[in-house]
RNA sequence: GGGCGAGUGGCGGAAUGGUAUACGCGCACGACUUAAAAUCGUGUGCCGAAAGGCUUGAGGGUUCGAGUCCCUCCUCGCCCACCA
């Protein structure tokens, strides 16, 4: 137990019980919605850096509070989704039972850091009450056409016998690991199965537009930008020759290509294992040795793709294609390196100008024709030449540069301009079993009459919003299946209903969503979280949001950022909110580390919050985490640090024994610049969430004020202000101990919590210095430090340099008089001699 | 391979182009104590007896003046990775 276990315990009581921390949702006048990414109920409990956002992110609310705004800081749980169900898996426990009890710990971790949170609103996405609206997303967007089927290949653990989330699949940078599985180190396969989609690439461009206009880290837009991978091009179209006319036959390949201008260097085509299978199975006459090339390609493929270093392997698909440019006929080869999931699956192979196409040209002695060239002439090729230059050996274009060449020549082809995307779309079904199940009903009965909600996806009807919530069964066995369909396939009672057109036997769909989409919206529901007839209530959302100050982790740069943000412009596609970027301001937090190394299992060095919060208090341990680094670079916890702002704290207590009898004394003038420095300091400092700082400069207040012979009341309110974001309930206890407003035993309310005061004001006038340390350099070396009055001249200066005992010494045995002196005001003089 | 970020005491870290190492930890010495802890005080980048010199990953540049700006390189961290 830490000293302070008392006061906790009375304050947390009386804060909850006067609502300190619920600000009017319907009333509020200035609102302010400070947010941090909710958690996901970890095996482990609350991670120490978890805490540290939590309590940073507190620090800036309350701050923000006391300077007039509503604070609204709401709290939930991640918990649906294929995290929590493995960590039940792995202790074999039910994930029903086990978010009950992680989310009994969790809210008591998070009860103890001392938050402001407005608990009343907690939310956990595991609610009937919550995925009720994950679901009724989930209608819209295939209502509006942006959710729709299609067959993709999924990973498989053949061990686990389950489907994984591309995250549980080691990634390619661990070369040993790259494709296996997480839990049990088999290599991954991938199946093709019908998965549901949502079309995120609608929104590439606004998803890249958007990110002008919102005040982010530059590292995350750019990250995000990345994952977007807008690539401005063209497409070209090779037509195949030697085909028969058959129907069934493709008669043209199409690629994308930024280098239209290597179009005559092109020669040969290479088309992916996947885009060749398919090519197969609608038809194509190929090979066995093809054949046997295709399934060894693919199953090379499978898991994550592998890295870079692979050397390319190939082999002809037995047709040519004829290059638009010069009408030559060029072979069409089936390749490994070519990506199934980038533009068409397909590309123009130009060997002499790209490093990929070069390498494989070389493998298989294929053609390599230089087109562009530094200089205007062939020359000895040792590798591809990537640069823009002048071109040859192109027909009516050679001599032209290369980038002018660009536009000529795909007009010339008969090509378009195109713009392509790394970009690809949102798979969202999982065949797992805790999650939100997918709301949607297949008729086979109207599938063959090609009725359906949607005319491209005959059969398939969205749940009535009158029967949202789709619960989700209890099922004793809810283990992934590894027969491609999720456990809940094997609850009958559940997959069987009446299809709501033709009142026939249908199917439900029985995957569930991808755990990002309950992410996606939450900050929605925490403005009404208790809501059942509606998502949200307009008036709240309009008052609240956007999020004024969003912080989470790094982490999420890509995935849960960029979908929030498309959810986002959909809602407002729908026309049910006015703004479509959901969180103006974010800022990312830093990792902490223990012991010079990253926390984890395997190192043993995790740091569990609870025995700190218990032995050491709420308020040190904010401060210590506070105090390690600003909130946005990382830090090393290190148990001895936390003596140091322990000690602070004693300190401050103490301090307050020493106040003056009245309140009337005043400071003495040093003093109250300190004070009124400090104020500025650590208000700025917060706000540029600076802790570090901001505690530091508290820490020279007080040295100062533990030298006074005895401290007025009014300059400790003012500290106990400046400290109250960092330490609550030490303040709050302190405030009410020396009757700064009310007590406990006087009744204390809500308007008495130094929470609610507002914060202290520094007066300009009173920073100004009146006197300065004037540094005399010689040729840029410090030669003296003397004491001059704020304002001086140049000449003041130069006059009592020239009087100082030391600059005398150098200006003599330097033997010259300044050539130039450099006079910076109320700083310093630089003789240069 | 690409992108982003970072290299400052024994440690976490601080420094609008203007006294590098604030604040804190640790350490040393001293006071208090029978003693220890706690507390308080003093000191604490390196070399040097001192004067002084050297020091922000390495090297160059710009500047009167560079931890900070520019170039080259090295190391570490994170993210992406055959993206045509």
């Amino acid at each position: 137990m830490s000293a302070y276990s008392k006061i906790e315990n009375k304050w947390r009581k009386l804060w909850l019980k006067a609502r300190v921390y619920e600000p009017d949702l319907r009333k509020a006048k200035k609102p302010f919605y400070n947010l941090m990414m909710f958690p996901y109920p970890s095996a482990e409990g609350l991670h120490i850096g978890s805490v540290r956002t939590f309590t940073g992110i507190d620090i800036y609310g309350r701050f923000k509070r006391m300077q007039g705004n509503n604070v609204f800081e709401p709290i939930g749980l991640d918990g649906f989704g294929i995290n929590s169900e493995n960590y039940a898996l792995k202790i074999g426990a039910h994930p029903v039972k086990q978010a009950k009890i992680s989310e009994k710990n969790f809210y008591r971790q998070l009860e103890m850091i001392g938050n402001g949170f407005a608990w009343r609103e907690r939310l956990e996405t595991y609610d009937t009450d919550y995925y009720k609206w994950t679901q009724w997303i989930f209608v819209q967007m295939f209502k509006d056409g942006l959710a729709y089927r299609k067959q993709s290949p999924v990973n498989w653990c053949p061990s686990c016998k389950t489907v994984l989330a591309d995250e549980q699949v080691l990634p390619a940078g661990k070369q040993e690991f790259a494709g296996e599985c997480e839990r049990c180190g088999s290599k991954i396969e991938k199946k093709d199965l019908e998965q549901w989609f949502f079309k995120i690439t609608d929104y590439a461009e606004r998803l890249l537009s958007g990110l002008d206009k919102i005040d982010w880290p530059e590292s995350v837009k750019v990250a995000q930008r990345n994952w977007i991978g807008r690539s401005e091009g063209y497409s070209l179209k090779f037509p195949l020759v030697g085909i028969p006319e058959q129907e069934d036959r493709k008669h043209s390949i199409d690629i994308f290509t930024t280098r239209p201008d290597t179009l005559f260097g092109a020669t040969f085509v290479a088309i992916s294992p996947e885009l060749a299978k398919r090519w197969i199975n609608a038809g194509w006459q190929a090979s066995d040795e093809i054949k046997k090339y295709i399934s060894s390609a693919l199953a090379r493929r499978e898991g994550r793709e592998i890295s870079g270093e692979a050397e390319k392997t190939g082999v002809f698909f037995g047709i040519h294609a004829i290059n638009p440019a010069n009408q030559e006929k060029i072979p069409v080869w089936i390749s490994d390196y070519v990506l199934d999931t980038y533009g068409t699956g397909a590309i123009m192979a130009v060997p002499a100008h790209d490093s990929r196409d070069f390498e494989f040209a070389k493998k298989f002695n294929l053609v390599i024709r230089e087109v562009i060239s530094p200089n205007g002439r062939d020359h000895d090729l040792r590798s591809a030449y990537m640069d823009p230059g002048v071109m040859i050996n192109s027909a009516k274009f050679n001599g032209i540069n290369s980038e002018a060449a660009k536009i000529e020549i795909t007009k010339f082809a008969g090509g378009d301009r195109k713009i392509n995307y790394r970009l690809r779309d949102w798979l969202i079904s999982r065949q797992r079993y805790w999650g939100p199940p997918i709301p949607m009903i297949f008729c086979s009965a109207c599938g063959k009459l090609g009725k359906g909600e949607r005319k491209d996806m005959p059969g398939w009807y969205s749940v009535l919003e009158k029967d949202l919530p789709v619960r989700l069964p209890f099922i004793k066995d809810y283990r992934p299946q590894g027969t491609g369909e999720s456990p809940l396939a094997k609850d009958k009672k559940f997959s069987k209903v009446k299809c709501p057109k033709c009142k026939n036997w249908a199917c439900r769909e029985t995957d569930v969503s991808d755990t990002f989409l309950d992410s996606t919206w939450y900050f929605f529901r925490y403005l009404d979280a208790k809501n059942k007839r509606k998502l949200f209530d307009w008036l709240r959302v309009k008052r609240w949001l956007p999020v004024n100050m969003y912080i989470g982790g790094s982490e999420h740069s890509v995935l849960h950022l960029l979908y929030s943000r498309f959810i986002t412009k959909a809602f407002f596609d729908w026309k049910i909110i006015n703004f479509d970027e959901p969180f103006p301001k974010f800022r990312a937090h830093g990792l902490i580390i223990k012991g010079g190394a990253k926390m984890s299992k395997s190192k043993g060095n995790i740091v569990n919050p609870d025995g700190y919060f218990k032995d050491f208090g709420a308020d040190v341990m904010r401060l210590y985490l506070a105090f390690m680094a600003p909130l946005d670079s990382g830090g090393n916890f290190r148990d001895e640090g936390i003596s140091g702002v322990d000690r602070f704290l004693v300190r401050v207590k103490k301090l307050g024994a020493k106040l003056a009898k009245t309140s009337k004394d005043g400071l003495s003038k040093n003093s109250e610049k300190l004070l009124h420095k400090s104020i500025k300091k650590v208000g700025e400092d917060i706000e540029n969430l600076h802790y570090n700082t901001a505690i530091s400069q508290m820490m020279i207040l007080l040295n100062e004020f533990e030298k006074l012979p005895s401290l007025p009341w009014h300059p400790y309110g003012i500290f106990l202000k400046l400290l109250a974001p960092f330490a609550p309930y030490l303040t709050e206890e302190l405030w009410q101990n020396f009757s700064f407003k009310g007590s406990v035993a006087s009744g204390w309310k809500k308007q008495n919590s130094i929470h609610l005061e507002s914060w202290p004001k520094f007066d300009p006038k009173k920073i100004k210095d009146e006197n300065f340390k004037l540094i005399i350099q010689i040729n840029g070396r410090v030669r003296a430090v003397l004491d001059a009055t704020t304002g001086i001249s140049e000449k003041e200066a130069l006059e009592m340099a020239t009087n100082d005992e030391n600059v005398k010494k150098y200006l003599s045995s330097l033997a010259g008089s300044p050539k130039k002196t450099i006079f910076v005001p109320d700083k310093l003089l630089n003789l240069v001699i």
